[in-house]
DNA sequence: ACCTGAACACCGTTCAAGT
DNA sequence: ACCTGAACACCGTTCAAGT
């Protein structure tokens, strides 16, 4: 009857339909949200949500947003001791892990940051830091490219999970050396850490090599 | 009238429907591939399909596999005289190439080889050259998979396409050093070309430190 | 201003029916 | 064996209508 009083303030906000869109995602991934499903989580029809935002993509983007600022960034701050390398390295595990805890966000952020504040943020940071340090703005440009690319894709392409569980799959004749592929899945998290680790050193001691060829050249003479 | 004679032969076929999806994926986008849109542009209505594939995911799958065969795999031949760097560079290089050739397959091929079979032989490959080359087993695992990180991340999250093309969406007041981010779309090849050799050149160099620490330890004394 | 139901133009997939 | 039309249970989004 009554139940349902015609409320004096709006039954929905970005805020709690990210919040639930965020939670309906983890708990079930992409697919499982669908505008009507959402607004049933909420307790609202569908085309409720079109009058906070503009498609179901701009919704995505926002929950993506949310991780996005879940990245620790203050190994960049200009008081912050850490030298450049260190701060990269930091940054990246700080960044790997945002995405781990969400793992089903990491193809809506691959896409880049587009119009997403927190995303923006991360890059600007991380630009400014990489010139502050004396890289020139062209390889700050492409260290956080790089960055960004190694440590999205390490987060989408995780390398394990990318093997089903199911030895009939790997023919021995076809692929001599996979023998023992079917057992990664059992091990997916240490494989993945250990990529992670292994790439990410070897990518700063490279950038560490190219930093030193560097050197000279600000100082003019 | 007789037009459609009924013909002794299928309408359809496996390389038939890949040879097709992948015209779309390519000129459209993989949102273009409904099974309604594809079978429309076979000639047929969209349940045909079911009696090749077993589902639309499939199909996508094979779309994808045949990009993974189009990577040049000979510098991992035995027979091939270049070094493990060397063959891992060229390798990148062409596995890229292949990517950027069908950008809108990249997160289909980044969900991992799964039973797709060149993905399937690359891994394998690559795998196979690193132990091979005196790597051992764990870390040839992770070369393998850092390398695909790096790869698959730098053609999907292609870092300038991730911001958009419009000044206003970035105000220098929250992004200061992000001034000149919306030129970026206007290079777009030249930041990601120029990133992707950056990093690569730093993974090398950095597996290479790797790999003389690492020297010693087969020998065993 | 914010929410609703109805509607439009789609989806992936199943299945009985045809040849 | 292979293709069809009809059907099921969905989609994202628009829009006139309500309060």
């Amino acid at each position: 009857m009554c139940r349902m009083a015609r409320p004096r303030k709006p039954l929905l906000s970005r805020e709690r339909i990210v919040e639930t869109a965020s939670a309906l995602v983890d708990a079930e991934g992409l697919d499982a949200v669908s505008t009507r499903r959402l607004a049933a989580e909420l307790g609202v029809s569908g085309p409720s949500l079109y009058n906070h935002f503009r498609n179901k993509d701009e919704i995505l983007d926002a929950v993506a947003d949310a991780v996005s600022a879940r990245v620790d960034l203050s190994m960049f701050r200009e008081d912050d001791p850490r030298d450049w390398r260190t701060a990269l390295h930091d940054y990246a595990v700080s960044y790997r892990a945002a995405l781990t805890a969400h793992p089903h966000t990491v193809p809506v952020l691959a896409r880049g940051p587009r119009r997403r504040p927190a995303g923006l943020k991360v890059a600007d940071t991380v630009f400014g830091a990489m010139v502050r340090a004396g890289w020139p703005p062209a390889q700050a440009t492409h260290i956080g490219a790089l960055m960004r690319y190694f440590i999205t894709g390490s987060a989408l392409g995780s390398f394990a999970r990318g093997f089903v569980d199911d030895a009939t799959a790997y023919d021995p004749a076809d692929y001599p050396h996979l023998g023992q592929a079917h057992l990664l899945a059992d091990r997916q998290e240490q494989v993945d850490e250990g990529a992670f680790e292994t790439g990410l050193r070897a990518l700063l001691d490279g950038l560490a090599i190219q930093y030193e060829t560097l050197r000279p050249a600000p100082n003019r003479r």
